[in-house]
DNA sequence: CAATTCATTCAAAATATCTTGAACATTCTT
DNA sequence: AAGAATGTTCAAGATATTTTGAATGAATTG
């Protein structure tokens, strides 16, 4: 999550260079594998790219390394091996292997298969559509179907007799509503993200 | 963020009647400062919600603590002060006064004063158009706001002379398209909210 | 089918984040 | 102003998440 020391959270994005911290408490200490050290392997253009992934899977709380990932395909137009990517992010064959499966299941990378070449490449998926109906589907749909039955215990939890039972029945109501909000939105999100 | 030890980023949500853990990988480890424990402060309503305000909060990777406070007060009629909150929910005094703060300084929080009473005191806020303009505010948009910056920087280390400059300019335009679409969206969705 | 190449897994190590509680600050009360 | 009540801060400790890399498995080649 985003942080903040002072009254508003007020978030401290990264003072722009650098991958920023999501952490309630504004205390600024991170990984410190450098980017500058891959300047020799990567680009400006790429550094600027991975850089800026970084921080907008920051926002999701997602880990520095899909972001990093993602910004390296992003830039990137030829389509880059599991070992182009651990090689230029210097990051483990663990970590390139989890986030490019993340994201490909995701959907935002699409495997590409080159004639007479072993490895399997990837590139990235930049429709702002495919890439928010996988967000959508993998990380926001699966609480959303919890909604009906946490809804129900809450409602269960009421005790008719109990004097707050109208209070509470009240506040099972808004929670009700904001899931049906949360259930229009989305898809109307979803068609709109369709355009761009 | 949310887990899958599959190869769909298949997210499982808590069984239902526990935080539910945010992490990429599927490991089941968690705090143990038990909900159950707070059964006899906590009543069954109480109980309910916050377990559910966990969860939801926990979409947004925020901290339990701060799930646990807002369901708290969402399910209690009359404001509580910091130590009733803190008191009921067996959390120290630091998460409770930051986590209170956090919320207030949000809008997700009242302060409500009561005539004699030395104490602050707190309730929720339910309005979604209130909570959503909240959250937008001061966890989205600050990210927002870098963009113009980033996009920039991006733009700014192409070379014109290099033979990826046409795909790199591209890449650029397709964030800048990006950075509008959420421009749109956003108070889309806050007006929205206002209907709920 | 042995050797080679490539990808995945997962337990341990490294990091990052959250919580705690005691010290400090502030505001009230008398 | 001293004392009491309330609220905040922050460094150290507790937890949780991410990364690493060596072991494993699966596929391909000769």
């Amino acid at each position: 999550m985003e942080k903040n020391n002072l009254i508003q959270p007020q978030v401290k994005d990264t003072p722009i260079t650098k991958g920023g911290s999501l952490s309630l408490n504004g205390s600024r200490s991170k990984r410190e594998r450098d980017l500058e050290a891959s300047s020799p392997r990567l680009s400006a253009f790429q550094l600027q790219s991975v850089t800026l992934f970084i921080s907008v899977f920051g926002v999701l709380s997602l880990p520095r390394s899909i972001g990093e990932i993602y910004g390296l395909l992003f830039s990137t137009q030829e389509p880059l091996s599991l070992d182009d990517v651990q090689a230029r992010l210097q990051l483990s064959r663990g970590s390139a292997s989890e986030g490019l499966r993340w994201l490909r299941s995701l959907g935002a990378v699409n495997q590409v298969y080159l004639p007479g070449v072993r490895k399997e490449h990837f590139t990235a998926e930049t429709s702002l559509r495919k890439l928010a109906s996988g967000y959508l589907r993998d990380c926001i749909h699966p609480h959303l179907e919890n909604g009906p039955t946490r809804l129900s215990l809450l409602e269960s939890s009421i005790d008719d007799a109990s004097p707050t039972a109208h209070f509470e029945k009240s506040r099972a109501g808004q929670v009700a509503g904001w899931y049906k909000f949360f259930g229009k939105v989305l898809p109307l999100v979803k068609a709109l993200a369709g355009k761009f």
